[in-house]
DNA sequence: TCAAAAGTGTTCAGCATACACCCATGT
DNA sequence: ACATGGGTGTATGCTGAACACTTTTGA
């Protein structure tokens, strides 16, 4: 027999959800205002624990429409990391399981009158500090507008952000925003329409706004989250942002 | 009040370290060899339970070194994701935190006789189905290698897998087995030493070697993993490794 | 006719690649 | 002397950045 081990420790898990939307080409956040304690009243991002038999992914899921009162969430959910278990909430020690949503601006419904109040805040308003949130979310917030930032260079994914057609200036408003720079829209469009396996022309063009029409584009088909792959597609070249020098 | 909400569940969490190491010039995985049920006398990653009041790198720091023995592991481990908790392990519901560590070559103790049986074995092998290992940890293992590539692409943490000081020619080696590609020899000379915050030049050469000597290069002050940053800082420009077409 | 936004062409600099070549040691 | 590996110089092609310029709409 091998030596005695220690008791195996039990531990509450939860998912909480950094939810991503670009809009008014603002880099946005879901949060919701907690109605129970801990930090009863204060901003948060959904989340909640993880039931018997259930995955990580289907508890994200499930938390993310409970709180929005949005049935089927659009966008790219993946796992970010974990966090604890080792004081992190007042409760006691409580592994939590942060994900990342990455979503086009859909309308939240606050629910039931018991439910979550969920709404869009900015997301630097939140890292710099003007906005308070819950627990060591701000942490977690700061590492899912890395992981973001980062995706949107190698996978397709910054057009999970656009709705299912969109304009490349569109596309371009969410790198602008996701990544906190200005870019050059010739050198942009010339860049996403030529880089294989990202976007496919609609045929279509916007009207009505002003200036030239665009050409709608959608998310090329081998470049669907959920045609296959749970990892996306690399693009190859990818689509660099300006890194600083230093 | 608000409504109702289930019982949260309490899970056990584990934690599991892949260990990767470059011997012979080749990428290794440290396993072990279980002597309790499930899958006794199989391969698998190191790791075991989370105990109360410690944190997810501790219990691995904490696992590693029970398994092999070895007090203080050299080498840089992060965090790589979690698994589960449905559906991967016989006994039941079991969340388990995977961890990547990237390190030197160092000698596994098969520590007591009634400890487990820790050795390097090479990563091919596993993937290639050549080697059965327990669980989900070829997926685990999968996972992580692709986290080792790009790590060596974007930080500095080739360097993890050699000693103290080191020659280019070593460095090399590690990116080669890593990536399992050829590398020019001199070209991957000259972008080692000419990106910023990389390598320092000890002043020291090798000797006793085949063909001319080699200068002994150390991890730059900067790029210490445990030098303040706990996330290590990014090459700019980056060590790219060869794309594959299409 | 003008403003505004879409989209194309062109130039330039920097870097990855390939490879010729020289250097410094052990045998 | 020669083999072996370390390290430098240099030509070539690709691509990211900058920006002049044309196109197509609404007002």
């Amino acid at each position: 027999m091998p030596k005695s081990y220690p008791a195996p420790a039990r531990f509450p898990v939860t998912v909480d959800v950094v939810a991503l939307t670009v809009s008014e080409d603002v880099l946005k956040v879901l949060l919701i205002t907690r109605l129970i304690e801990p930090f009863r009243g204060a901003l948060a991002l959904p989340g909640g624990f993880v039931l018997a038999g259930e995955d990580l992914m289907t508890a994200a899921g499930r938390e993310l429409a409970e709180e929005t009162g949005v049935e089927q969430i659009p966008g790219y959910l993946e796992q970010l990391g974990s966090y604890g278990p080792k004081g992190r909430d007042p409760r006691g020690d409580v592994l939590t399981v942060a994900h990342l949503l990455l979503a086009p601006n859909f309308p939240v419904l606050s629910a039931g009158s018991d439910a979550e109040h969920a709404a869009w805040y900015p997301v630097s308003q939140v890292l710099e500090g003007e906005l308070k949130i819950a627990f060591d979310h701000e942490r977690i917030l700061a590492d899912a507008l890395e992981r973001a930032k980062s995706k949107l260079e190698y996978s397709p994914l910054g057009a999970a952000f656009c709705g299912e057609e969109f304009t490349i200036a569109q596309l371009r408003a969410v790198y602008e925003a996701v990544w906190g720079t200005r870019l050059d829209p010739r050198n942009f469009h010339r860049k996403a329409t030529g880089t294989p396996g990202f976007l496919e022309d609609t045929g279509k063009m916007t009207t009505g706004d002003a200036g030239r029409p665009a050409a709608l584009f959608r998310l090329a088909q081998v470049a669907r989250p959920s045609a296959g792959q749970p990892t996306p597609t690399v693009l190859n070249p990818p689509l660099m942002r300006p890194r600083g020098d230093a």
